[in-house]
DNA sequence: CATCATACATACATAAATGTATGGTTAAAC
DNA sequence: GTTTAACCATACATTTATGTATGTATGATG
């Protein structure tokens, strides 16, 4: 049954989806190409025609996550705030609850942070996504170094350092929601 | 050729070492008993002669890395410090250090942060491990209490709140440590 | 020193997933 | 209105890991 391009489409999405769940569910190599396609609705005749094999789907989450965050600070990014600090400090609750909210995108993330161990045929990949999160890195580097130049922050501070530190902090975060399976309620009072 | 009751144990450990290794390299789902048993210079049998199977390797696996660590804070612990906080600093700097040398513990304390999805037959350890790591989180919110009651720190201070901090800001570290396979060097400046 | 249980190695049976090849149906192109 | 090719289902061959069953040599035990 030929379908139309949209549907074509639509089950590309569906597999997708699919991907996400059973990945999330079994881990990324217990994870057969028979149970997605079938959470799908579909045969493995599917699969193999949108993607190669399961590393390509394992590829098609990754952009499918990445790019939205990136795009979002971007935007944000543009904006010109008189208190670099207080944005970023938004950007980071805005993410947070970003995730909160959208069940499909949290679990993609948990996938790629927690449960992909970067081994056997994955491996590749290692380091083109490592690239990919160096990027939102710099991009997050950017508001500390605004911060600076307006004479916001002490002369002292290493923007390097505590970017990294931002970083690990909501790394562990988003780790111990997962530990937990308590979502964190974040209290927004302001910094100063 | 039978062993001795000492060579035999001496398998056993190399059974767990090299699964450790292949662990790491390849994720646990990967690995196949025949790797590991030829990584420790056995054939399959030795595998099933020690252990039920995979599962019980990882979990043989993350007792012989749990323990030490407990066992360590229990000993500080007993230790009467002036400065709890500064003793509680001083022990992750400790934490971080013992890492940083032991490679074998290492390996094993990224296989459990990052390669383990606890998925499939993994999956009824998740709550084992959850339980285990309360434990230590416990440990660690006794250094807080203890700052507390001496005086040492804020009234307003929450002990709770500042241990899931602590432990966030350090996982989030260990995570930076295995992406950028750069090791941090840890600033050992005095707080005040 | 005869026996037994330990500590493995080897062999096989089973299952399960992958890749590929092939078949079929129907949108789309002309 | 054909023809083509996209879109997917079905069938099969191959591989690979697992569990188990069996073989075997030796340290331990009386």
């Amino acid at each position: 049954m030929r379908r139309t391009k949209e549907e074509s489409e639509k089950t590309r999405e569906d597999l997708l989806n699919a991907a996400v769940r059973i990945f999330s569910e079994k881990g990324v190599a217990r994870s057969t190409l028979d149970e997605i396609a079938k959470a799908a609705g579909v045969t493995r005749g599917a699969v193999y025609w949108h993607f190669e094999n399961k590393t390509q789907i394992f590829e098609a989450l990754h952009e499918r996550l990445h790019r939205p965050f990136v795009d979002m600070i971007l935007e944000d990014l543009e904006k010109d705030h008189p208190e670099p600090m207080v944005q970023l400090r938004d950007l980071c609750i805005q993410i947070m609850l970003d995730i909160e909210k959208g069940k499909q995108r949290q679990q993609t993330l948990i996938l790629f942070f927690m449960k992909s161990d970067y081994s056997g045929d994955l491996a590749p990949y290692k380091d083109k996504h490592r690239e990919k999160k160096a990027e939102s890195m710099r991009l997050f580097k950017r508001y500390i170094e605004k911060a600076k130049t307006a004479g916001k922050l002490n002369t002292q501070a290493d923007p390097e350092l505590l970017t990294q530190c931002i970083s690990c902090f909501m790394k562990g975060t988003f780790l111990n929601i997962w530990i937990t399976r308590k979502a964190l309620i974040l209290k927004t009072k302001r910094l100063n």
